[in-house]
RNA sequence: GGCGACGUAGCCAAGUGGUAAGGCAGGGGUCUGCAAAACCCCUAUACCCCGGUUCGAAUCCGGGCGUCGCCUCCA
């Protein structure tokens, strides 16, 4: 049974899928007018990790997430550099596209665009109005808010309090400070597309009514993003489908947290975003996917370049039982130990804690119950059934929450580690200890880990996947 | 001002009624040419403060203090 907090009842549900075996999911993406940051990376790594865990529960899941690639600030951000609007969200969407991929996410099964789904929204737009839910004013279309008997019901707030004291102007022709444009009439030098009440181009929150429609259906399972979207975004979006469908268009509504800096929500208007290019080029991808991973998806996180390090050498510590391990032979029997049963028991806890609200952050503690059993075995005389054991453990947590590196090292540069390591043993039966330590000086500054046991010496490169290897000590 | 969330060891962080996961840092020991890794042991009578409910609360309720978020840019 999988629980899930769902924002709307403010409880943990189980989730029911719509149709038994399927899970329809939508998350709002991002509006690509600037950079990518480290707040984009979470929403889009956890789901990645929902994703990935439904499956291995056996569901078939069907994913999309959309770009609203036309909006104002990508009109203002345009026209700022002289570049049509078209282009700029091409390239930042080129750019957000290639930094998930680094983050090991899987693409959505559909990526639809806003410019892509015109005629979709208009006809919305249209059965809104129809409905009396929506109305035109100077060439605007307004959502009427009050419409809606269940408006305020998934942020928790109530109507007639909110737009007290709010100092905006109220927009002319508005009938109501609530209501929000689900069309927007276009200035002659902006980007727009025709429609019966003008040319213009669509409000923020429709795009995702019409869309998840067109892709998902009249209902789907776990609508997802990130918490600052609930209000108004998702409030709104909620609103439209309700009047449109006449009944729930979602069963759980699903929230990420933000990531802050210096206790402040990190955000591009507020410009204390960490791009991920700068972050890629300090930290290896795993180890930045992964540190999104380590607390609960609903907590705020801090960032602090120190806790990443941190984060760093504690994966370092899986990444070296790996090393060893990865070339195992499945185990053939297991002791009664306590180690062994760590290891033999660790599928079951491991999925058990994603089943409860995703909770990553326990499912790591149990990978690391899972390693130090796993050096007890190997330290206790059961190399082969540990090392079997484990193998098939960090497979199995690696597919879903993505910690290992996969990058493959040059066979040249293996084969030049490789006769280093075996000059260096050859200085220490010589005990010339001065050359064997340079040796391994020069090793370790090429990024190579050289460890010295009773089985010899192991050696591989850390955080870059290498196969490195073995020899008699 | 309104609404909401959070406050757990030196630091980060799970746990939400039954007697405190995990990570980092630190201390002692074993092993080692040295080192690293690994193994063994130690490091919160205790979960912001004060009341209350209960046989029992970090977990529920009330009050207080502090931090943050949303209140139409936001993942």
């Amino acid at each position: 049974m999988i629980e899930v907090y769902d924002s709307l009842s403010g409880t943990i549900v189980p989730l029911k899928p719509r149709i038994p075996g399927r899970v329809s999911i939508y998350t709002c993406g991002v509006t690509p007018y600037d950079h990518s940051h480290l707040g984009h990376a979470r929403p889009a790594v956890v789901w990645d990790v929902i994703r990935r865990h439904l499956r291995r529960r056996g569901y078939i899941v069907t994913y999309v997430q959309n770009f609203t690639d036309i909006d104002d600030k990508i009109i203002k951000r345009a026209g700022e550099i002289g570049q049509p609007a078209s282009e700029l969200a091409a390239r930042y969407m080129t750019e957000y596209h290639a930094a998930m991929e680094q983050l090991g996410v899987l693409a959505p099964d559909f990526a639809p665009r806003v410019t892509e789904n015109i005629d979709a929204i208009i006809s919305y737009i249209g059965a809104l109005l129809e409905s009396g839910h929506a109305y035109v004013a100077e060439g605007n279309v307004y959502f009427r808010v009050r419409s809606d008997p269940q408006y305020g019901q998934l942020s928790h707030r109530k109507l007639d309090e909110m737009w007290e004291g709010v100092r905006i102007e109220v927009e002319p022709g508005k009938e109501y400070a609530g209501d929000f444009a689900l069309w927007k009439s276009a200035d002659a030098d902006e980007v727009s597309w025709p429609s019966p009440w003008g040319a213009g181009r669509p409000g923020w929150h429709i795009e995702c009514s019409a869309m998840s429609l067109r892709y998902l259906g009249a209902a789907f399972d776990l609508h997802g993003g990130g918490i600052d979207l609930l209000f108004p975004h998702h409030e709104n979006e909620r609103a439209q489908s309700r009047a449109y469908l006449g009944h729930e268009p979602v069963s759980i509504w699903v929230h990420s947290g933000l990531i802050t800096r210096g206790s402040v929500k990190m955000s591009k208007s507020l410009g204390n975003g960490i791009s991920l290019s700068d972050l890629f080029s300090r930290f290896p991808a795993p180890v930045l996917r992964t540190y999104l991973l380590s607390v609960h998806y609903r907590s705020p996180l801090e960032f602090e370049e120190d806790r990443i390090a941190e984060w760093a050498r504690a994966l370092s510590r899986i990444e070296r039982l790996w090393e060893d391990v990865k070339t195992a032979l499945p185990p053939r029997d297991a002791p009664g130990d306590e180690w062994a049963r760590v290891l033999t028991e660790f599928e079951e806890h491991f999925l058990a804690a994603l089943d409860s609200d995703f909770n990553t952050a326990q499912a790591f503690a149990r990978v690391f119950d899972m390693v130090a059993a796993a050096n007890q075995g190997i330290a206790r005389g059961h190399a082969l059934t540990a090392r079997g054991l484990t193998r098939r453990n960090l497979r199995l947590a690696n597919e879903i929450l993505g910690f290992l590196p996969d990058v493959t090292v040059p066979v040249e540069d293996e084969a030049l580690a490789a006769s280093l390591v075996k000059r260096r043993n050859e200085a220490r039966q010589a005990r010339d200890f001065v050359l064997a330590d340079q040796l391994r000086a020069i090793l370790t500054e090429s990024g190579y880990e050289v460890l010295d046991g009773p089985e010899g010496t192991r050696w591989h490169r850390l955080g870059h996947g290498g196969r490195g290897g073995m020899q008699d000590g």
